[in-house]
DNA sequence: GCAGTACGGGG
DNA sequence: GTGTACGTACTGC
């Protein structure tokens, strides 16, 4: 027997000997990476009887077929959705025999219903066990010996430990540059060139032909530089390997040209292979090795937190690193490497590449270090995890501490009729278009988690038998919550939030850190996730209810600030679900904020209005149909001379770059107070020259990706009509091919006058189009405001050829 | 207005 | 594998 202190990375299942067993992976506190075998965990799930326990019971322990067998069942008391009944916990002989198992009594007299049978074995070992990736366990165990790459233990005995001690991962990062004589992405035809890896104290370049680059290591052929990133990373044995969006290129990408080579890609720790998915938003994965795709983490987690609107590296490492992508146009490596030229430019590319990765996953590591201890599942799962998802798991994880048993996932008619019930959503006050000096705002912190809390909203509390005369939630007579049991969900909701208070008080007398930092934010993150979960039609604590109430409970107080405010004469120009904007007119920012303290004083429970800022000046828009002000739409100038652009118009690819420089130029113009007359000055001078033909053609192409086989498509889109011609040339077309076109001169429909970017010139492009369909839409609801009409845009000599699209 | 399709990230 | 995205915006008909 051996005793030592390990901390858990990744976790994977086989069956050996018709037995289910369980490798946890991961590092000793003296860095060695090892592995624990557990055999004694077998695989279960729940069933609710429906009158006779003890019939079915009996039935069931006899249930056995070729396929899947019971094993053993035993009765338990256990809650659903805060209601106590008699369970039957069904044990089965391996993980696959579960579902089995389900389908086969599902339909019995005596089975009311079945719960939890799709929880993946190895998750509910690491709930069940209450093991948490990353914490430092003390471990009774003894040698035992399997295939693989590191020392194995057969557990006997796994203990927490006090100790707080961080968990340093081992993280490398890797990137590769593929050969594209064309914009076609194809790993069947084009070789890897390149491959990079990253990681504390270490940097390397792979690659075949020869470099200069100091990093460089030269192999022979591609098949070696795959055998070579094998031993590097069987070598350096990291926790952590990382791409960005490694999940659906660069992973995928190596699997197919090492089957081409017949290598094998055994990266598992147990020699197992690279495990790739089919197709998009499946993961890759390696047995031992966490397999982190950072790009997938700042999609589904950071999204809202990202500011730049798109998730490419470059701007991603902007915002977060203040660092970019090397200079460099990696369209022409091919031709390069043809004639080889320039390849030690495109090593350092690639090596920034790397770097860049890995120095997004060491800042990240707290904040996804921080989701796997709350949901207690490994990096790998929690990293691609949506918010809904986190949810889900994290109440999952909860469940056993409250006696709870989950409830199940909806089925494909449950989610179409959830779907289409709607409910009311946060309030309103529309703004009046225009321009507004001195605006201050306000907003409510954490508004939905603090309602949950401070009103009690469960699934579990909702309509109870024992409150029939409380109060109802306002406006919704039907509903209302249980005032003498706190429910499972305000029951976590509250200590996440009495969590994230305290850390904040840490951080207030200790400073900030980026672990507590970074710890505040998850527990935020989470909490607001929440009113979303419950009104998420895939949730399996959905309800219509209780998320209907939250939003019931946020009109009723945001409305009594706005009626508050009105009646101390701040002019309330806006107002969205916790945000409240207001001019100060003859006030000033010191009265605003005692206004904000008074209101405080009245609130409930955590329920908090905070002063959020003070702004010189602030845009609304119309909108297109009513003419009102536009919800989310607006522009604010702040103290420090910034320009804040909500929710116009997202530039996507297949806008032209001159519709978005016209609008940001405008939004500038008009703010910072150089007047209307200037901002329409400026569109119409752009107008002008669209229509002089004296803009660029390159600032008026289009870009759209092709998505599958040109003869696949029923309906024939303008970049579909200009890859046709591309093929008709000899220009190989395929899917995932970035078609670039220009809207040029011509009758018919988009299609017909799309012409390639090479084939015109400055002269031929479309004005009309441009003008149209690109520039004025962006421009025209700005300058309405100042009662400009989209004809003021159009100079004389366009007036004409113009108006008959008014 | 509906149905079908593309977007994202990567080279 | 107790699994198979996702929410939004545009174009064509």
């Amino acid at each position: 027997m051996v005793n030592f202190n390990f901390y858990p990375v990744d976790i994977n299942q086989k069956v050996v000997d018709n037995k289910a067993f369980l490798y946890l992976y991961g590092r000793t506190d003296k860095g060695e990476q090892i592995c624990l075998v557990e055999k004694d965990f077998q695989p279960y799930f729940w069933v609710l009887p429906k009158e006779n326990p003890d019939e079915l019971k009996a039935k069931l322990e006899k249930l056995q077929t070729d396929e899947f067998k019971v094993v053993k069942v035993e009765t338990e008391k256990k809650k659903h959705l805060e209601v106590e009944h008699e369970f039957l916990k069904v044990f089965t002989d391996l993980p696959k025999s579960v579902p089995k198992v389900r389908n086969e009594i599902k339909y019995w007299d005596l089975v009311k219903d079945c719960f939890e049978y799709d929880i993946l074995f190895t998750r509910r070992y690491l709930i069940d066990k209450n093991i948490i990736p990353f914490n430092l366990y003390n471990i009774e165990a003894e040698k035992t010996v399997e295939k693989g790459k590191v020392e194995c233990f057969e557990v006997k005995e796994i203990k927490t430990t006090d100790s707080d001690s961080n968990f340093e991962p081992d993280i490398i990062a890797f990137d590769i540059e593929t050969y594209n004589p064309t914009a076609l992405i194809d790993p069947k035809e084009n070789a890897i060139l390149m491959i990079a890896l990253y990681g504390k104290d270490y940097k390397k370049i792979i690659t075949w032909k020869k470099n200069d680059h100091e990093d460089a290591e030269i192999v022979d052929s591609e098949a070696e530089l795959i055998e070579k990133f094998k031993k590097i990373v069987a070598d350096k044995k990291p926790d952590i390997l990382c791409g960005y969006f490694s999940d659906e290129f660069d992973f995928p990408y190596i699997k197919a040209r090492a089957d081409k080579y017949r290598i094998k890609l055994d990266l598992g720790l147990d020699y197992s292979e690279l495990k790739t998915g089919r197709g998009a938003s499946t993961s890759c994965t390696i047995a031992g090795i966490c397999h982190l795709d950072v790009y997938r983490f700042i999609r589904s987690v950071l999204r809202t937190a990202i500011k730049g609107g798109s998730f490419s590296l470059d701007s991603v490492s902007k915002e977060l690193l203040g660092a970019q992508k090397e200079d460099v146009d990696v369209n022409n490596l091919a031709t390069d490497w043809d004639n080889d030229t320039n390849l030690e430019m495109y090593a350092q590319y690639n090596l920034q590449d790397s770097k860049l990765t890995y120095d997004l996953a060491v800042k990240l590591f707290p904040n996804m270090n921080e989701l796997v201890k709350m949901i207690g599942l490994t990096l790998s799962d929690t990293h691609r995890m949506g918010l809904s998802q986190l949810v889900e798991w994290f109440l999952l994880k909860q469940a056993p501490d409250f006696n709870e048993i989950a409830p199940n996932r909806p089925k494909r008619d449950t989610i179409t009729e959830r779907r289409s019930q709607t409910y009311t959503g946060g309030f309103v006050f529309e703004p009046t278009p225009g321009i507004y000096f001195n605006v201050v705002i306000f907003d409510f912190r954490s508004l939905y988690p603090t309602i949950v809390a401070s009103h009690n909203i469960s699934v579990g509390t909702l309509n109870c038998d024992c409150c029939e005369d409380a109060e109802p939630t306002p406006g919704l007579e039907n509903i209302r919550f249980c005032k003498r049991k706190k429910g499972f969900i305000p029951s976590v909701m509250e200590d996440l939030i009495e969590r994230r208070m305290r850390v904040k008080e840490i951080i207030k007398q200790k400073g900030e850190s980026p672990f507590l930092y970074a710890r505040q934010m998850s527990l935020k993150l989470l909490a607001n996730s929440f009113y979303g979960y419950l009104g998420f039609f895939g949730a399996r604590y959905y309800s219509f209810d209780c998320a209907q109430a939250i939003t019931a409970y946020s009109r009723h107080h945001i409305k009594k600030v706005i009626e508050d405010a009105n009646k101390e004469n701040f002019k309330v120009i806006y107002s969205d679900t916790d945000s409240i904007f207001l001019e100060l007119d003859k006030k000033t920012k010191d009265e605003a904020i005692k206004f904000v303290d008074k209101q405080n004083q009245d609130l409930p429970g955590l329920m908090e209005l905070e002063y959020e800022g003070f702004y010189p000046a602030a845009l609304f828009v119309p909108t297109k149909a009513s003419g009102a002000g536009a919800k989310k739409r607006y522009a604010l100038l702040d103290d420090k001379g910034k320009i804040n652009i909500k929710g116009f118009e997202t530039v996507r690819r297949n806008t032209s770059i001159i519709a978005k420089e016209t609008q940001e130029k405008v939004l500038k113009i008009l703010l910072s107070g150089e007047g209307d007359d200037k901002a329409l000055n400026y569109a119409k001078n752009i107008i002008k020259e669209l229509d002089d033909h004296t803009i660029p053609k390159e600032k008026v192409i289009i870009k759209t990706q092709l998505s599958k086989e040109l003869g696949a498509y029923e309906s024939v889109g303008p970049h579909v009509a200009i890859a046709e011609k591309m093929h008709k040339k000899g220009i190989p077309v395929g899917p995932g091919m970035v078609i670039s076109y220009v809207v040029c001169k011509g009758k018919g429909v988009i299609r017909d006058k799309a012409k390639l970017p090479e084939e015109c010139s400055d002269e031929d492009y479309d004005s009309e189009y441009y003008i149209n369909n690109q520039v004025i839409p962006v421009v025209e609801r700005i300058l309405e405001i100042f009662g400009h009409k989209k004809e003021e845009l159009l100079d004389k000599g366009s007036q004409d050829k113009l108006s008959k699209f008014f």
